[in-house]
DNA sequence: AAACCTTTCGAAAACGTTTTCGTGTTGAAA
DNA sequence: TTTCAACACGAAAACGTTTTCGAAAGGTTT
């Protein structure tokens, strides 16, 4: 067992000062070229490297990106991390990823650990719970300490940082209008409650749609399922009790479970219904029928917070780049599940 | 702009020693009453909170578990790490991860990058290039050094330390066996090219119950698929050219893309054909008709993995407890791709 | 020979902790 | 009055770096 060297230890070896060695490997001309050659040699030889833990102390910076998302078993939250972790490493730095398993307190747990010096900024997607009590103390608490915080898909209007997201509202829209294209009336849409962002703004541009288009919203139309475990039963209710010609779904969870139910109804899909789905992931791209959807890139979005974090990380010493909110374009996959 | 307090700042702030505050804020009877409390008051007052950079220098750990596995949007690597985060959470440390993008270079450049200090030791899971090179002497230096490591699912034989696996093998065996059971013959193998760990040994499984059994192997139903992406070509020449039972997958994109193909072929599933895939996912879940996998518990997986490695940090200075190989029990959970 | 410049290196501070040890003060016991 | 213990606190080292500054030694210029 060999365990790893420190200056000290080849500065006691070559019988030099800790100094020399320090100088010797980082090239000062300083040193004397003869010195200089024995130290890096002898260094080599032993496999030296700097130690982060000391560096970090030193200067003041962890290299590090703090990440806490809701859960990390979902398909889009993983590319986002898959997305910060690409720029992440092309600048040199490394992420370390909290779960807050939507619960208020352990994301705010979370956030207190890494604060203390852990890392040098955060990219963050707001748990359930947090959007619900909309109590961001937390959040403001580590903006003030001058730590860079960004925001990413479930964000708040209340906390001034950057941001980046998919225009939900817009997405929503054009994909409710697809629908409507193909000569659709009948529109569902399979929702999450109100406090969840995403969830709101595509509702309301499903709203809007159906208002440009003079069709009557109805609200039976409208399903707001609050427990993702259990949504069965409402989308069974639904398609018991109304007709409709498609459905658009704030999820692929939400899609997929309602062309299973339809489809033991008997009803072909997409002659009888056409479905459309946010969040474009593997549930969508193997079921059968494959679905229609609206891809929400996440690799491309993590690469985006990535970059608006290390940027203002390495901006020399705040000056104040006002904060900017990124949109990530979306685009209407369109595969079986629709009418073509 | 409130930047954190440190102790010299409360220190000179109230006009003690920095070794008085850091006391005080310990509950060291050392102090007096009087002292101790106004220095917590204080320190309550200004949020002070230890930083963790010096205090893992000072105490030469981290508390951060460093993972390293292959790729992140695959849905068992992101139970795995949940797995792992729970119990790291539990215990008091963090969890930083870095994805080897199944390169042998990246596996080792990010190993280095975490082993000069910034974790106390490893999870991971080998990248497919290395288990091809058989080059371990990035793991070999870690383990020299004193870092424990924990190797799971994707392991080698040549490394010495803990180990968290299923019985790949086994698995392979009962499950080929139960599609035996129900009268099946020809069944065909989806597997990946020997140098993945697991691919070969649910290869040797299958290969070991069809011995068993009398059945004679026929080398043109065991389809070797090196790359993920184009394995439609391969599946189809297979249901072109043969007339198979049923399926074995190691892996459940194998699976689906094979339902898929045999589907728009006419052929009935489960009637005509029936289907099990290894690695219990979503695409299963939500695939029509859902398929019948083993279950490769991540959760379970990643828990047991961090036991293992906070157990051997936390063991007093190496009584060198010797390296376990755990094996996590799965389950064959049927469905609907195959016979009743 | 005196003054000065270069070269080459080391001491020390700094980052923020914790902990060991030393020390001054107080009060009580001898 | 002396001695000693208890109490309350501070100085300093340690963790592993980097960097600033000072200084010794040697050589060159007057």
């Amino acid at each position: 067992m060999r365990r790893k060297v420190t200056l000290k230890q080849i500065a006691k070896e070559l019988d030099v000062s800790i100094s020399t060695v320090s100088k010797s490997l980082r090239d000062s001309p300083e040193i004397s070229e003869d010195t200089r050659l024995k130290v890096q040699a002898f260094a080599k030889l032993y496999n030296y490297k700097p130690n982060n833990i000391a560096l970090s102390l030193k200067n003041k910076k962890t290299k590090t990106i703090g990440i806490i998302i809701p859960e990390i078993v979902h398909h889009f939250f993983a590319t986002v991390i898959s997305g910060i972790e690409q720029v992440a490493n092309e600048c040199g730095y490394n992420v370390i990823v909290c779960l807050s398993d939507e619960s208020f307190d352990k994301e705010v747990i979370n956030m207190e650990m890494l604060a203390n010096g852990s890392t040098d900024g955060f990219i963050m997607s707001l748990s359930k719970e947090t959007q619900q009590k909309k109590d961001f103390h937390h959040l403001q608490e580590v903006i003030n300490q001058g730590m860079p915080v960004v925001l990413f898909d479930r964000i708040s209007n209340d906390i001034l940082c950057d941001k980046v997201i998919i225009d939900d509202q817009l997405a929503a829209y054009e994909a409710t209008n697809f629908l409507i294209s193909k000569g659709l009336k009948k529109i569902a849409l399979l929702t999450t409650v109100d406090y969840v962002s995403v969830g709101k703004l595509r509702t309301d541009g499903y709203l809007n749609v159906l208002h440009d288009h003079g069709i009557e919203v109805d609200e039976n139309l409208i399903i707001r399922i609050e427990d993702t475990e259990h949504c069965d039963e409402k989308i069974n209710e639904l398609l018991e009790n109304q007709t409709v010609d498609a459905i658009l779904a704030v999820n692929e969870l939400f899609a997929v479970t309602a062309i299973k139910l339809a489809m033991s109804k008997g009803i072909k899909i997409p002659e009888d219904l056409s479905v459309v789905a946010f969040t474009d992931g593997i549930i969508s791209k193997y079921s059968t029928p494959t679905i229609t959807t609206i891809s929400q890139n996440g690799i491309k979005m993590g690469r985006k917070a990535a970059e608006m974090l290390i940027k203002r990380l390495e901006l020399e010493d705040e000056e104040d780049e006002h904060y900017k909110t990124e949109i990530i374009e979306t685009n209407l996959i369109i595969r079986e599940s629709t009418k073509s």
